[in-house]
DNA sequence: AGCCATGCACCG
DNA sequence: CGGTGCATGGCT
């Protein structure tokens, strides 16, 4: 007895490598360490080494995405890795023709299915003197 | 911690 | 062969 239906979604700004628009073919998103984001996604630990996991992703139109959930934890292996990505994205994308500077909100709703829909980039005043850091762009907004 | 970049593998 | 995805390393 526990769990109550919690739903949530999280917004994430996508970065350049993100939209693969630096030559970057990976075509997926960084899932900062943060519990609140991680708790969106299924849970992986490092008990093996780069542990996936297929996730689907319906968009505003209706159609179904799946996108890979990957935790590179190579860092208690034999590398240095250790960080959670959300590849395959590339046909989303391209699709939708995202650019870095835009948004995606993912949304999970009780019956534990994932929603997905993106938010063009809003021109707010660019500081000339204040370089568009991202990192930590993401976003949990509750429902 | 996050983002960028690249080599290789696999598939169409 | 080209595009896409995986995996890893490096830089900021």
């Amino acid at each position: 007895m526990r769990a109550e239906k919690h739903k949530y979604a999280i917004s994430k700004a996508l970065s350049a490598n993100d939209t693969g628009e630096t030559g970057g073919h990976q075509a997926g998103i960084l899932i900062p360490k943060k519990d609140s984001i991680l708790s969106f996604f299924p849970t992986l630990t490092k008990e093996t080494k780069n542990p996936r996991s297929k996730l689907k992703f319906i968009d505003c139109e209706g159609k179904e995405w799946f996108f890979t959930f990957i935790y590179y934890n190579n860092r208690f292996y034999e590398g240095t890795r250790n960080e959670f990505r959300l590849t395959g994205m590339t046909s989303f994308i391209r699709k939708y023709d995202l650019k870095a500077g835009d948004t995606i909100i993912l949304t999970c709703d009780d019956e534990n299915n994932m929603f997905i829909s993106h938010e063009r980039k809003t021109i707010v005043s660019s500081p000339p003197s204040t370089i568009l850091k991202l990192g930590s762009s993401w976003k949990v907004v509750k429902i």
